[in-house]
DNA sequence: CTCGTGATTTGGATCGATCTAAAATCACCT
DNA sequence: AGGTGATTTTAGATCGATCCAAATCACGAG
């Protein structure tokens, strides 16, 4: 029956194990078991307690539950405030994936307002675990120099990285493949008649820039291709974006752009120079940010699987809390390029 | 003093109230007393019993405390999968603040994944509920015959909406007063020049769209300008704004849109007629999306204050969990409109 | 010097589930 | 019928903090 208009209302106090046991004529523990271990009892106990249970549309006190596990069941994920401007470096998309499966593992996302970098950010998360708050955490947008990962492994509690740039490399992570991501741009260029490729990135330093940056050279090499004078940089601000592409204008028929962020720089750029992106200057991006597909030209880019880093990012988690010690799972995605306008026009040199 | 690296790793076992207690030479009620109470106490016994806290750098289980206390001092907030594609409803904003005015008042969010209008939606809520995970809730993106505040009314749940669209016009909320905004990107228009001014939106019905339909209707009326045939619908789609748009060209000299979406349509639909925008008609988007900033020409749109949204859910959902029968809190923020490029030429008839 | 009064402090029960270990029940064989 | 070992069920303690009510203390009045 277990239905919660009728059940889930009902008066008299809150629908305990006791009370269910009451009602099935056994012992709370049997109760629990029928729950925990379903195995342990007899068949016919076992339907009258389940027949119980379902009358009464029970659910477990988490609370109580957990003080006597010594389990939250419950997973950190700290949410870091967007700097004004920049894009939003993670979506809905990836927090509904990692909710949904969470939740069907069992656990539920708790989240909590996280400075990145900030002197006191390793006291938020050690703050939840004395706290016995949860039991794992995600974290997301590491870098190079992070110290949570190794912070974390010190202390022995389990964590799943989305990104695998990290302080040392140390633990479970799951990220996606920028480089293929971006030799596949390339790729896709090539076939299109295009051989001057530039690169719009950011400065070295950075481990996503330099790996999808990296994934641009691999491919223009595997093609024979000249990378000479066709790597600009700029951080993700589109003037400043503008001025870097300003330098290859004319030297370039194509750019991959580390961003659609910078991708969008480019266009400005281009039309600055009087060119128009997508006709004589194949553009694509990265991210494909939900503006990518409605802007004229839309904007080729490269899509990460959020959804599946997501689900991955729960699962070696729920692996790492049953065993700590087991050895570190690392997942690597592969992003999907998605062709649209501003790269599909064919080019002839 | 309350080292995070060195108290917090200490072996021995788990800080609990005893521990402290016999640190202190007291009672562990005496603890919970200095903790909870602190007026009770002695002052050299506060004094004796606060240096043992924090010598011990305690933090109270949060299972125990919720266990006994009857709650959770957790938030419930539904994150709902964006469709691809369409405009992401909730920033890392609107989270951040929230998770962060929460945390102040001893809140955390958890986050659960909700099927937005599912037929079992009120099943996930029902569900954290008799788990006593949570203390209440906060809604976003409550349409017209969303069932949820009614629902959580009925029950005693206490609860804040973002978005004052729900079924009946019960319980709290806070809002962006789109009109307001709308209207705001009007009068900008007018003194500019403009006086032939389209509003694209969504088809009737919806919330929000009415609201922003309606401010800039107000405001029309109020510069006494025609409104007649000057307002097009799409759903959120480029193609179907595209069409929507080319029916208004050549009428209007400026399109205020309902969201940044339909003006990228808005965009599109101008260059296919061979127009430019913000130089042949202006143009001004809502809601302030990362994109508005990088587009050429960038696009003046109307920014909701999200911060200050967060925040206010917050305080009202506090004030509902102390006081769950005092009357409605309702709070309007004004949205700002950011005016750049695609509105800014001056407009001569 | 005892008693009353109010300010402090404490013991014990409690929240609801799960753990451990022991008791009760059962099946099966001699 | 009685014993044996396995199966099933139960009693009681426990997790850590807070509630309630009772105990203790300080101190001035009678």
């Amino acid at each position: 029956m277990a239905r919660t208009t009728s059940a889930g209302g009902r008066k008299g106090g809150p629908v305990t194990l006791a009370l269910v046991a009451q009602r099935a004529g056994v012992s709370t523990q049997t109760v629990s078991n029928a729950l925990n271990s379903p195995e342990l009892l007899a068949p016919g106990t076992l339907k009258r307690v389940r027949e119980a249970l379902d009358e009464l549309d029970y659910r477990p006190h988490r609370a109580a539950r957990s003080l006597r596990t010594r389990s939250s069941r419950l997973i950190g994920y700290g949410v870091q405030p967007t700097p004004p401007g920049l894009s939003t470096p993670v979506s809905d998309h990836f927090l509904h994936a990692l909710s949904d499966s969470a939740d069907q593992a069992g656990y539920r996302i708790l989240l909590f307002a996280a400075l990145l970098g900030a002197d006191d950010e390793a006291e938020r998360y050690d703050e939840l675990l004395r706290e016995h708050s949860v039991d794992g955490f995600v974290l997301n947008n590491t870098y190079r120099g992070d110290k949570r990962p190794g912070w974390l492994h010190k202390k022995g509690v389990p964590f799943v990285a989305f990104g695998r740039w990290s302080a040392k490399d140390t633990g479970d992570w799951v990220d996606v493949d920028g480089a293929h991501g971006t030799a596949a741009a390339v790729d896709h260029l090539v076939a299109a008649g295009h051989r001057k490729i530039a690169f719009l990135g950011w400065p070295r330093g950075s481990g996503v820039g330099d790996d999808r940056a990296g994934g641009w050279r691999e491919a223009m090499r595997r093609h024979h291709l000249p990378v000479r004078d066709l790597r600009v940089s700029s951080v993700d601000e589109v003037d400043a974006a503008r001025s870097a592409v300003a330098r290859v204008v004319g030297r370039a028929t194509a750019v991959v752009a580390a961003s659609d962020t910078l991708a969008l720089g480019c266009y400005r750029a281009l039309r600055d120079a009087g060119l128009s992106p997508g006709r004589d200057v194949a553009v694509v991006g990265f991210d494909d940010s939900p503006a990518a597909r409605l802007l004229s030209p839309s904007l080729s880019s490269v899509r990460q699987p959020l959804d599946e880093v997501g689900r991955a990012c729960t699962r070696i988690l729920m692996d790492r809390i049953k065993d700590p010690a087991a050895a570190p799972e690392r997942v690597l995605l592969a992003p999907e390029l998605i062709v649209r306008e501003s790269s599909s026009a064919e080019h002839r040199p």
